[in-house]
DNA sequence: CCGTCCGAATGAAACGTGTCAACTTTTTCG
DNA sequence: CGAAAAAGTTGACACGTTTCATTCGGACGG
């Protein structure tokens, strides 16, 4: 067999019309119960499955969800997704997940899929410098949340995370534990994420006295990355080596935990690292990694639920109210950050483990 | 504006036919190039987005291929998915990611959503013990491979690792190395995966003289189901302890790192480890983690290949034909099992570092 | 000048479903 | 028993696109 029976063999195998098989689909309190029990035989008799191409088109909506993230083997979007598909599947909706490896290019034509998909929604952690191309979206009525990104303009409903605050934190720790050469290692800075979460180091750092952060940048926030400024560190006489460093993102931070260790160096006496996201192997890392924890699950299962009261709105043809939530992040502190003997924390009472 | 204008629309605006739109839509080279640009200049000045659900009801097929996994926030997945979706993107399709997270009513719910969408083929890596409710997919002509498992009835052409083959790899490498007390710690054994691998390092072990294995079951393969193994690991007097522990994946196994380090146990003196999947965290781990080693990414392209062939078959009319690939796995010998000093490894000449 | 052929454009017919006013049957109640 | 109300069912139309047989207007060859 090839192609599924339509509704129109339904009914006609089941002696009824077309309006009572759609109707059994649809709102099965309105039929009769013998008919509809009978109508369901038929159904499961012939194998008919229900082509919502054509529901959608003529109901005009769709049940799916269009979500776009920046990189999708990230543990970190891995749960910000499952946040967003537990809230999404808890109303019978879908979500098709979008992978836009910070290229903007496919993140336009992912963007472009979602359009004609007619998706419901559509989140997204947007990967550019400025807005990626959404004039579109809205002028359909698609409502779109960003998803770990504050909207400068505020034209969108966000949940976001103060990447600002989170750098400072960070900073603020190492500072503290007595290091004054750090570096910060990222990149692309065309992230926004990267772009705050380093000032708020740099904010932290230059109010010092003596304090200098050194920057180095990376194509991208993955392990791979980590390794290579790892090899640049390692490269680096013992003055001009920072005692410190703060990561992006616990991805580089890994990288560079195993980068540093084939050069000889050794984590947190020759170098501390703090890393951000707090992924589940954070902890298990080869020195367990301090990192800045966000609530990531949260994270999307919030940009879900802001999504959700856009779109009932929308329905209701009542005003859009948009909405900025963001949440906190704080630090978890593990071995990768402890105080070394060598190096005595002004504001940390006891130098030694 | 609510909706996007239809190409009925753009016809009047344009001042030609709703055929000649369509034209310039999907066969461009057809329609003189005056009306072209002049219909393309309509287009893009209304704003019109083509409806995808009316193109798909009357062309009859899709552009989407639906991947169904078992855990998407396992590293070793999130690889198999990017090779499943470099390969799609490269012919134009998209990917509808689903995850199944090992429980067969969401594996079935998801696979009702591919069928409905009308999708062009599904990869599947099978939650259950015996096949998921496929008729349905074939029925509408949709072909399925499976991912990460064969199927012993050939039905599906598939892409898989010999997990039989990788146990007996890592059990073979523990023997050698003079552990005779060792645990298989994975579950639930529902999964075949799970079973294999089990069962391959049985087949090794069974054949020493003295050796032992113990099986310990865990409800997932997470790293929390590895933390609480090792909880029941630290609980057994050190008789009893396992020597080593083979674990079913790399979650299970860095759960164990971390269990077992709370537990003032040391990896590998006290207890030597070997994963399985070697996903890139398993390097940069606590302990640097020994691992059978799969060609993940690589696994979802050859699926999505697999795939297309059949899809091109069906389209040609021609004949399908199934195909088992399976891939080489071999073990990554890193310091969870490197052999120490009280345990001289029969096999290996150098007992110590 | 006629017949042919060619590129270009047309317009109507599907695709499978949801909707809804209209119709039929059954139930209720005075 | 009959009228009115309720419950159940019908059938035609619309959704936006693709497809394809048809038409149109010219160019070309004889």
């Amino acid at each position: 067999m090839r192609s599924s029976p339509s509704i129109k063999q339904v009914a006609a195998a089941a002696g009824v019309s077309v309006g009572t098989v759609s109707n059994v689909l649809n709102k099965p309190d309105v039929v009769a119960e013998a008919t509809r029990l009978r109508v369901n035989a038929v159904i499961a008799q012939l194998g008919f499955v229900r082509n919502e191409s054509a529901r959608q088109l003529r109901a005009g909506s769709s049940r799916a969800v269009g979500l776009l993230v920046i990189d999708a083997a990230n543990p970190f979007f891995a749960d910000v997704a499952r946040g967003v598909e537990d809230a999404v599947q808890q109303v019978g909706g879908v979500v098709l997940l979008g992978n836009s490896a910070g290229d903007g290019e496919r993140e336009r034509r992912y963007l472009e899929l979602f359009e004609q998909q007619r998706v419901r929604g559509v989140l997204i952690a947007p990967t550019g410098d400025q807005n990626p191309p959404l004039e579109s979206l809205t002028r359909l009525g698609i409502p779109v949340v960003f998803v770990d990104r504050y909207p400068e303009d505020l034209a969108y409903s966000s949940v976001s995370v103060d990447d600002v605050a989170g750098g400072r934190l960070a900073a603020s720790h190492l500072v503290e534990t007595g290091h004054r050469r750090i570096a910060f290692v990222g990149g692309p800075s065309s992230l926004r994420q990267v772009r705050d979460r380093k000032q708020g180091a740099e904010e932290v750092v230059g109010a010092t006295q003596d304090g200098i952060l050194l920057v180095i940048s990376t194509p991208a926030l993955t392990t791979a990355a980590g390794r290579m400024a790892a090899d640049e560190i390692a490269t680096l006489d013992d003055r001009q080596r920072p005692t410190a460093v703060f990561a992006a993102n616990d991805l580089i931070a890994i990288g560079l935990l195993s980068g540093l260790a084939a050069h000889g160096l050794r984590v947190p006496e020759d170098v501390a690292i703090v890393g951000y996201d707090d992924i589940e192997f954070a902890e298990a890392a080869a020195v367990p990694l301090s990192s800045v924890r966000q609530p990531r699950i949260e994270l999307g299962r919030c940009a879900a639920e802001l999504l959700f009261t856009q779109i009932r709105a929308l329905e209701a043809h009542r005003p859009v109210q948009l909405e900025q939530v963001r949440f906190d992040c704080n630090l978890v502190v593990r071995r990768s950050s402890a105080p070394t003997a060598g190096r005595a924390g002004a504001a940390s009472p006891a130098t030694r483990l």
